[in-house]
DNA sequence: CTGGCCTGTGAGGAGACCGTCACAATGAAC
DNA sequence: GTTCATTGTGACGGTCTCCTCACAGGCCAG
């Protein structure tokens, strides 16, 4: 991860330097758009940092440049709290708009946050097709297959196996269960969610791959 | 586009929906996070707004719950004004934190910024010119050919056929489908989807081309 | 060992859902 | 105005889902 930084009051340029090195993010500062730009071409960053009061140029121009060239990421940093700064901003092409002064925890919260967004790779457990072994399921098309044999799973069947499955191997509480699967946080009778641990079972085959943990709820997992 | 906002409080929640209908944003309207869960899931919107201070259950377990399962774009808002809260909420996983009062046009380009940058993978389900094995759907001209024999459809029929081709494999939620085909956020209990699935199975023959997935929706995709 | 609590399982019924159909509303073509 | 294609709607019946209940069996503490 690379950062780039793009302010001229020193002040500020050391707070953020200092935060983004403590955070281990590597960073490089410049102080004027010309040198902005050349350095962007240069080092292909991660995100941009831009300061939107520079010396040789406007920052919103250099937003556009960089932004007619290429998609990362940019956070505006401005000490103007006009709403309508910030909209402009937005408008053409920043990510996000943070008002001086800020802190820099949430400077570092937000720059993950942009990066996590623009960067494709989804995370393992919201991916739409999973396999554990002979099993897959596929929330997309809301398929099942064990061992290339595809199973039918009704929609409550489905969405409880999905949402196990996405945590495989943890122990997942029955509280929790009931209410993301159900989408309500009514407790009745808890022995809905057994009936229907119980015909996933059944259609699996073997019980192995949802094991009941007594007094707290279930795991999936490959069963041994 | 379609936008989720879980608010309760009725003043806000008229004047972000008010916001959201000049800006020509299709929104469904929540008061609880157990109303919000199901109606993400129901739904499939295309972004989040959270209010932080719901009445049943705590804005951020909304929050980490939709995005166990989703990568959906979620913007906060919250009347806190705390650094460590919007630290916080960006850290599990919120993509943006605004702090109430907010100004509309800030919000909208806000949603614009978030959306633009979670939605830059365009599939190649925009191409004019589909081929499913030997159906082939043309959405410039609007025509459909079976086995090179073309197959006349009504302009709602070619519209609901159009749509579901384009996610092929995906189970498409009645709701989603109403909304983007007929350009209507009212769903209930109507038979006019199910007319027209069956008024295009007809057509194509083999009623395999679409699939009902039974409490969900309909899926697309070659017959078995 | 024993009692209490937790879990597994099967049956059953209320209600939800889907496919089909007939018919009404709509609107364009002539 | 008439006609016709298209689209929306509601009723109906068959089927499926899911919640609940009752009972059996297992696990653990005392």
């Amino acid at each position: 991860m690379h950062v780039l930084v793009v302010e001229d009051d020193e002040s500020v340029a050391s707070s953020v330097m200092e935060g983004l090195a403590t955070a281990n993010l590597g960073a490089t500062l410049v102080g004027s758009g010309t040198e902005a730009l050349r350095s962007f071409a240069e080092l292909s960053p991660d995100i941009v940092l831009l300061d939107l009061g520079l010396p040789d140029m406007d920052g919103t121009d250099v937003c556009r440049s960089i932004r007619s060239t290429s998609s990362t990421p940019i956070i505006i940093l401005s000490a103007r709290d006009d709403e309508i700064d910030r909209v402009v901003a937005l408008e053409i092409g920043a990510d996000d708009y943070l008002v001086k002064p800020f802190g820099m925890r949430e400077l570092i919260a937000r720059i993950r946050a942009v990066v996590r967004r623009s960067s494709t790779v989804e995370p393992e457990s919201t991916k739409s097709l999973r396999n554990y072994g002979p099993l897959s399921i596929d929330s997309r098309s809301r398929r099942v297959t064990l061992a290339e044999v595809e199973i039918y799973f009704t929609p409550k069947e489905f969405d409880l196996l999905d949402y196990l499955s996405r945590d495989a191997g943890a122990v997942l509480r029955r509280a929790e269960i009931l209410r993301n699967v159900w989408e309500t946080n009514w407790y009745g009778t808890t022995k809905t969610l057994d009936a229907h641990v119980a015909a996933i079972r059944r259609k699996l085959g073997d019980p192995g791959w949802i094991v009941s943990v007594r007094g707290i709820g279930f795991r999936f997992g490959l069963p041994e």
